[in-house]
RNA sequence: GGCUCUAUCGUCUAACGGUUAGGACGAGUCCUUCUCAAGGAUUAAAUCCGGGUUCGAUUCCCGGUAGAGUCACCA
């Protein structure tokens, strides 16, 4: 084992290219990250391409574009190159074969002489007596020489192994889960089981954060680092993330979305960073803040408040981060974030606060102009006479509230037609009836023809006076 | 079925044997301009169950239960 005092801190992001990456492959990602930048370390990005089946087209360029989406930054990778090149697995099948090697002349790996329909037999078989499949059980007595065409498999030593996780505690599993697992698959292509070991060696790895279900297959890499008689870096298992309808761990087959659809949709890559990192970490210690930014989260991130229990994906909360971080831009980012999303001929720099209380990521601007809701600012609606009356107020009474607000409002000068002023005496008559809303019901309606809108306050500053006193008149004939 | 991991408000979580079990999201109520939104205030809401250990358990141990993971020539 590393020694922590002096190693440096060396993590790693090593996702295959099978297609997009979702949020619970982020979320490694960014707690790999996290910690590398905490202790001044070593990010690097690896490519485990090792599975050509499944291998997915454009897969790489898409995960290099979500990492820098979120800002997550590497030091050595397929793009930068680094000491340890190259980062993709596939270029790197030399090294798997001499690692090989070592273990075949140590005679603790031998060539598999099964067919896939042989094994398929024996899994069956072993599936029906509610067995757990152990290709050990039938491991042969005079494997033939490995040529390279047959899957080479680890000569497992099978105990029961203990380990430490800086998550997790204190580790264990019983022989059961130790196997003659494959190293290196028929295809000549190592195994994840096999490539992931020898890289984080040559790479110098000292932390591999990964997710829970490597906990099972742990004690086959726990055999694999003795026979290759090499130290393990530390294990920093994270808990799952879990889907929001049910309980099940969050995956691309359970609806888990592209990362970047979440670009796409209009939210802040550091509103969703600050989302993820609080999905089964937060400062602790009373520390109640939860709106970070990167480099307060980097600051604050520490091992022993990552949790062990999975935690759900909880898009509301996303919502509201988001908001929050919109919050914290300068206003000319704001306001070049909704004029993005909006028609040029809605582009007015006034709306800019009415559209930003009503909005918690950017493609919320485009439903509001899409659903029709920024109109009342352009043009004067079709006013329904029997809508403007305000509750059991009268049509007669109604009229000659709008005919005060018209009076009122004709007093202010151009200049002075700010929602302050329009506000002080439009509410100077509301208060002066029986209820406010005889007055503030049908001048609102009268310039929105909506039921439900912004207050007149702000939509007569934004139309202006001439505009506000026609829509008032209009709707009082 | 074997092996393994996990368990505090609906959700994300704080607490590292002693607290009126704290915060946030969401929900409710009230206020702020009639409506919507935003904002402010406020309320309700949790230690899975059963045994230990201890003067004292959310916290430590054991058992149960529930959920999750895994048992590939996938990662």
């Amino acid at each position: 084992m590393q020694d922590k005092n002096t190693a440096k801190v060396v993590t790693r992001f090593a996702p295959s290219p099978t297609g997009f990456l979702h949020v619970g492959g982020v979320r490694t990602a960014l707690f790999a990250w996290l910690w590398a930048r905490k202790n001044n370390g070593i990010f690097i990005l690896r490519i485990e391409d090792t599975d050509k089946k499944r291998e997915v087209e454009g897969s790489i360029d898409h995960i290099i574009a979500s990492l820098k989406w979120l800002g997550i930054e590497w030091d050595e990778g397929p793009d930068v190159g680094g000491k340890h090149a190259p980062y993709k697995q596939s270029e790197r099948l030399d090294t798997y074969k001499k690692y090989a090697n070592i273990l075949i002349e140590k005679g603790l790996a031998y060539a598999d002489p099964y067919t896939p329909e042989e094994l398929n037999v024996f899994r069956k078989k072993a599936e029906e007596e509610k067995r757990p499949f152990l290709y050990r059980n039938h491991r042969p007595e005079n494997p033939p020489a490995w040529d390279g065409t047959k899957p080479l498999r680890l000569k497992s030593n099978v105990k029961k192994y203990k380990w430490h996780d800086v998550i997790r505690g204190e580790l264990e599993a019983g022989e059961e889960a130790v196997d003659d697992f494959v190293l290196i698959k028929s295809d000549g292509y190592p195994t994840y089981n096999f490539a992931h070991i020898i890289d984080d060696l040559l790479m110098e790895v000292t932390y591999i954060f990964r997710a829970d279900e490597f906990i099972s297959s742990t004690p086959n890499f726990l055999a694999l680092y003795e026979a290759l008689g090499i130290e393990h870096p530390q294990f920093a298992t994270l808990p799952p993330i879990l889907g929001e309808a049910g309980t099940k761990k969050l995956g691309k087959r359970d609806g888990a979305k592209d990362i970047l659809d979440y670009e796409k949709d209009g939210y802040l890559p550091q509103a969703m960073l600050n989302f993820l990192a609080f999905i089964g970490w937060n400062p602790g210690a009373g520390d109640n803040r939860e709106v970070l930014t990167k480099d307060e989260i980097i600051k604050s991130f520490e091992l022993e408040h990552v949790q062990k229990a999975g935690g759900k994906f909880n898009e509301e909360k996303l919502d509201w981060l988001n908001k929050e971080h919109i919050k914290l831009l300068p206003p000319a980012e704001i306001e070049k974030h909704i004029f993005e999303n909006l028609p040029e001929s809605y582009r007015n720099p006034k709306l800019v606060p009415v559209i930003l209380e009503r909005i918690t990521k950017w493609s919320d601007v485009k439903s509001m102009a899409g659903a029709g809701e920024l109109d009342v600012f352009f043009k004067g609606p079709d006013v329904d006479k029997t809508k403007l009356i305000y509750k059991k107020s009268t049509a007669e009474k109604t009229k000659s509230n709008l005919e005060l607000a018209i009076k009122a409002l004709e007093n202010i000068t151009e200049e002075n037609f700010t929602k302050e002023n329009i506000k002080s005496v439009l509410m100077a008559i509301a208060d002066s009836l029986e209820s406010r809303g005889e007055l503030l019901h049908p001048v609102r309606y009268a310039l929105s023809g909506r039921d439900q809108s912004p207050d007149p306050f702000i939509i007569a500053s934004i139309i202006g006076k001439d505009e506000t006193i026609s829509r008032l008149k209009n709707a009082q004939k």
